[in-house]
DNA sequence: CAAACAATATTGGATGTCCCACCTTCTGTT
DNA sequence: AACAGAAGGTGGGACATCCAATATTGTTTG
């Protein structure tokens, strides 16, 4: 259930160990109904009431960090956090680059998933989106194509545009996960080579899906947001038969 | 290109020097070319590698482990690891029912996500699913029917049916994702009250999505599985009113 | 000779201690 | 009243030391 591979016995207890520590953790934090933003015991204090030393408490307090339970700030406390998948985009960028080295499996996998997320969605967030979120999904939608002209890369676009597309469905672990995504993918597309040539193509197919999702045409603008894909696609299959 | 021993004089927080240290990790594991699987150096030779002391070090490891990206064995040394995310499932559980406790809109967005990414990639799983692994999703179900009939819960036959209804796609990404949202979905359904006595109403209902997909209705089968949320998506709404 | 056992080297696991860096707050001067 | 500096508390980090688990090696034993 665990991993798959090899099953040995005892090393359970050395990572169980530690994950019980941030399961006693995250007990405590809901035990004493602490939301978020409030503040948890110090770090000596913690120790003692867990009965384990300091740095042993320290390694699962980072683990709940990268995984966005606590927040943790230098010379002034640690607090419950919000969300935070930063350390998860990291992770899966690594394992991205990984894959790349040899069979690309995984980079794939990730924009296969990334796909379907997108373009299974834009439907239920099409019917949600209110003229002012469709107006700034053209703004985005504009300066992509204005720093195109300029022959300017527009990364910062980019995001902008798919995540204003999926504002309405006002799901934030949605909006994250999408992040997420669009990080990794970043990463991959730098390491597989852009094509800065063509950037302004790159400007037009954003465009074309925000005329499909304008004209109310959901099935169009689901096929279009896929077709968005298949160019890095092409690229990572390029960069793994070569 | 690792880096080490950068010499940063202030404003480098200390979040940032963490994962700094975590991505010099990871560019180490690139730069050497090690596949998954391959041992690591040991920690005293990391600490010195990168110049941190052991356990700054193992601070970083213990986050990367956590993140599927090392595997660590006591007594054996450390190994670049298969993707794993079982520590990913255990923050978004915290977050679900920390979010239970209050407004509860993390859960509902962890459902709602589940149900899109499940609903929208039924049809694709559909196109490439074989005689052998329709054959396999009935089975799940059988069970299922079997359990409900003699009053006992199907946890992992739950699992498995939806694991299963989606091995097609090949994607090792996505059964992982769909299983930490499962996870999460079952403490959920755990902490809401699951209402034990509709055992054999659920096992109904995934006969009915077996159904639609064994009959080849993609727009059904998506719509059943889809209406398979709903109830766990109200149940929420119940607790969050009270 | 081979299988079983025991000692050992190597590795990660855990703790305590000491000091540093950072942030807030209080306090005293201007 | 406003600003600057001191003080206290917090997390950040490095060692040193010991514990525990694993694989290897060497010996014993049938």
């Amino acid at each position: 259930m665990t991993t798959s591979g090899v099953a040995s016995k005892a090393r359970f207890s050395a990572q169980a160990r530690l994950r019980a520590l941030q399961a006693d953790i995250m007990d405590l934090i809901l035990e004493r109904e602490l939301e978020a933003g409030d503040p948890l015991p110090t770090e000596n204090e913690l120790a003692l009431a867990l009965g384990v030393g300091r740095n042993t408490l320290r390694e699962s307090l980072k683990v709940l960090q990268a995984l966005g339970v606590v927040e943790i700030r230098h010379g002034f406390g640690m607090f419950v956090a919000p969300s935070n998948f930063d350390a998860l985009a990291d992770g899966m960028t690594f394992r991205g680059r990984l894959s790349l080295r040899h069979k690309g499996d995984e980079a794939l996998e990730l924009v296969d998933v990334r796909q379907a997320l997108e373009s299974g969605l834009i439907g239920s967030a099409m019917d949600k989106m209110t003229a002012g979120q469709l107006a700034a999904v053209e703004e985005s939608v504009t300066r992509m194509e204005e720093l195109a002209a300029a022959g300017e890369p527009f990364v910062e676009a980019d995001a902008e545009f798919h995540r204003r597309l999926f504002e309405p469905l006002n799901n934030a672990l949605l909006i994250s996960l999408l992040a997420v995504f669009w990080k990794v993918y970043r990463q991959i597309h730098l390491e597989v080579g852009t094509g800065a040539e063509d950037l302004s193509e790159m400007a037009a197919v954003h465009r074309r899906i925000y005329e499909a999702v304008a004209g109310g045409d959901k099935a169009l603008a689901a096929e279009r947001l896929a077709h968005h894909f298949d160019g890095i696609r092409h690229r990572i299959y390029e960069v793994i038969e070569k």
